[in-house]
DNA sequence: CTGTTAGCGCCTTCAC
DNA sequence: GTGAAGGCGCTAACAG
C-alpha cells in the first residue's frame, strides 16, 4: 500500500480522481456528495490514515471552538462541579475547554488572556475574582465587541463584561440571621483573601447584619487566609485559643469549615454543642461527613453551565446578553449549628 | 486615528510603507530589523491594536505549541502538583498545558485524543492508568514515528509509549515490609480500581511480600473503592466491623488513608495504638496532620516534570528517548503506625 | 537590512 | 453532484 507521510486533502483527491472540494465536502457535508463517490473518498482516505488537519480548519474558520476557564488553583475541590457544568454546556455546541490556572502567578495569567487575545481561543470566563491587567487594557481602549467575549463569575474592578454571579452580600447575611437567631453573640468569620471582591462581601454582609442586630463582629475574631482545610485549621486554632472565644464560626468555605472541624476536634470542643460552624459552598461531602455541615448552598454545576451558556451566545452572535445574571444561593441548616453553651 | 477592525500583517505594512515580511519579522525577530523601522512598525501596531494572529502562526509552523495531559479525575487532589511540574517545564520551552478530564467517560477520552491526532496539540501526556481506545487503533496501524508524541505514567496493555512511571510493586513491598516489621499480621489493603494496573501492582506487591513471610492477605480485608476521602471512610467502617479486624490498613493513597483515619476515629480507635494506617502518595498534608502520615513518597512534581521533559523531546526532534524511566519512591515513616496491640 | 514570492491545508463561492 | 480557483494571515527562503 502505497503510503504518504502526512496525507493531506490534496493528496485523497488525487489518488481518488476527485477534487479536493469533493474530499471537502465528504467530510464536512456528506450528504452533498454521492453516495458511491463518497464512499470511495471516506474508504480511500482511511486507508491512508488521513486525519482532518485542524489547524487548518481552525484558520481558515476563523476559530478554534475552545474556551479558556481561568480559576486561581485548579486543585480547590470547589471547582470541580464548576468545570463540569461549564464542560457539559460547551461539549453541547462542539466547544472545548481550556483550564487555566493562574496560581496567583501574573504571568500565567497573561499567557491564557494571550491566547485569547491572539484567536487561540474564541471565549474566556474568569472565575479568579481579579480582573487581569493584560485584559484591562485592550477592554479600556476597544469597544467590547470588536473583543472576543469574556464573561466574569463575580463583579470586575476595570472590566465591564456580562457577569453570572453569585449575591455574597445577601447569602452571608442568612448566615448570620442563622447564627443570630440561634443566640450566638460572639462570633468569628475565617475569610478568603479580602481584595477579592466577593470574600469582602462576604464578610461585609455578615458583619453588616450582626451590627444591624445591634451587635458587632470584633477585628480579632475576622482572620484570613487561604481556602484550604489546612489554612483554616492553623487558623481556628489560633482563634479559640484567645481569651472570650467565639462560640461560631462563619467559614467563606466548606473546605475552610472543614479545617475548622477539624481544629476543633482536636482542642477538645464538640460541635455544635459548644461552638457552630457555618460553612460556604455547599460541597457534596458537607451532607456526609459527621457532623454535616451547616452552609450556604451554590449551585455550582449549574453556575458553571449559566457562564458557558452567555458567552456561548455571545461567541455565535453579536452581543444580544443579559449584563448580569445572578444565581440563587440557600441556606443549609444541618448539623453544625445549635444555640450557643450557657 | 483611522481604524480597521481587525488589522493584519497587511494593513500594518501597508500603512507603515514597508512589506508584510518586515512586519513579520518586527515580531519574531526583532534584532533582524533595522532600530528605527522595527519601531514605527512596533509603535503603528500598538496604535491600530494589531494582535498577532496565532490561529495563521500555529497553522504555517504547523504546531500548536500546546500538549495535552488526559487524567481521570481533575477534582484529585493528587494532580495539584503533578501538573505543576509539568506546567513549568512545558512553559521554560514555551508550550502551554490543556487540561483533559475524562472523568471516566469515553466521549471525553475520545475529544481530546482526537485534538491530539488532528493537531489542535503537539503531544500527550497520560496518567489515567488506561489506554484510549482511539489512541490504541493509529498506534497499531503506524508506527508510532509518524504520530503525534505520548508519554504514558504508567505501563498501558495495548500501547507501546515511552513511560515515565513509579515502582508500585515494589514501594508497596515497602509497606509490607515496615507493617510486617513493626509485627502486623491481619492487615487489609484498601485499593483503587483493580482494573487499573497500578493499583492491581500495588496489592500485588503487598500481598505477595506478606505471603513470602508465611502470612496472608484474606480476601475479605482486600476492599477496592473510589480514591477519594468518602469512599475509604466507609470502606474502613465496614472493614473494621467485622469480626476478626485489621490492626493494619495500607491504602492505596493519602486521600483513602484520610477517610480511614477518619473512621476509625469516628468508631473510637486509636491511631496508632490500636490500628495502623500507611498511605500512598505523601500529599502536601501528610506531614502535618495529627497524627502525621506514615506514606510512601512519590516526588509528583518531578515526576510531571520529568514527563513533560520526555514528551518535549519528542516534540523537538526526532524519537531520542529513553523508552522507560522509572520514579524514585520512598517509604516515609511518620506518626499512624506502631506494633499492633498486644 | 528589506522586499518578493510562494505557499501551509482547507473551505467556499461560482461555474459547469 | 462536481471541479476550478482564490484566499484566510503569516512565515521562510531567496534575492537584492
Amino acid at each position: 500500500m502505497s503510503k504518504v507521510k502526512n496525507p493531506t486533502i490534496r493528496d485523497i483527491a488525487r489518488i481518488a480522481g476527485v477534487s479536493t472540494a469533493t474530499v471537502s465536502r465528504a467530510f464536512a457535508k456528506p450528504d452533498q456528495v454521492a453516495e458511491p463517490t463518497r464512499t470511495r473518498v471516506l474508504d480511500l482516505a482511511d486507508r491512508l490514515g488521513y486525519r482532518l488537519n485542524m489547524r487548518a480548519v481552525d484558520f481558515r474558520h476563523g476559530r478554534t471552538y475552545a474556551i479558556i476557564v481561568l480559576v486561581s488553583d485548579i486543585a480547590n475541590p470547589f471547582y470541580s462541579e464548576f468545570f463540569k457544568g461549564i464542560e457539559e454546556r460547551a461539549r453541547a455546541d462542539g466547544y472545548i475547554l481550556l483550564i487555566g490556572d493562574t496560581a496567583g502567578d501574573a504571568t500565567s495569567e497573561e499567557t491564557y488572556v494571550g491566547m485569547l487575545l491572539t484567536g487561540r481561543a474564541d471565549g474566556l470566563i474568569i472565575n479568579t475574582g481579579f480582573c487581569p491587567e493584560s485584559l484591562a487594557e485592550p477592554f479600556a481602549r476597544s469597544p467590547s465587541s470588536m473583543l472576543p467575549p469574556v464573561v466574569s463569575c463575580a463583579d470586575l474592578d476595570g472590566l465591564d463584561v456580562p457577569t453570572v454571579r453569585i449575591d455574597n452580600y445577601r447569602s452571608s447575611q442568612l448566615a448570620a440571621e442563622h447564627l443570630l437567631g440561634l443566640g450566638h453573640r460572639r462570633m468569628a468569620v475565617i475569610c478568603g483573601s479580602l481584595s477579592i471582591r466577593g470574600f469582602a462581601d462576604r464578610l461585609a454582609g455578615f458583619a453588616d447584619l450582626v451590627r444591624q442586630a445591634g451587635g458587632v463582629i470584633p477585628d480579632d475574631m475576622i482572620v484570613t487566609g487561604r481556602m484550604t482545610i489546612e489554612s483554616a485549621r492553623a487558623l481556628t486554632t489560633t482563634l479559640m485559643t484567645r481569651d472570650d472565644p467565639p462560640t461560631a464560626i462563619f467559614a467563606h468555605s466548606d473546605e475552610m469549615a472543614m479545617g475548622a472541624l477539624h481544629a476543633l476536634r482536636n482542642l477538645g470542643l464538640r460541635v455544635p454543642e459548644q461552638v457552630s460552624v457555618v460553612g460556604y459552598d455547599d460541597m457534596n461531602y458537607a451532607k456526609v461527613v459527621t457532623p454535616a455541615l451547616t452552609t450556604i448552598h451554590l449551585p455550582r454545576r449549574l453556575w458553571g453551565a449559566t457562564a458557558c451558556q452567555q458567552l456561548l451566545l455571545q461567541v455565535g452572535s453579536g452581543d444580544r446578553v443579559q449584563r448580569n445574571i445572578d444565581m440563587p444561593t440557600e441556606l443549609i441548616v444541618r448539623q453544625t449549628t445549635a444555640p450557643p453553651p450557657r
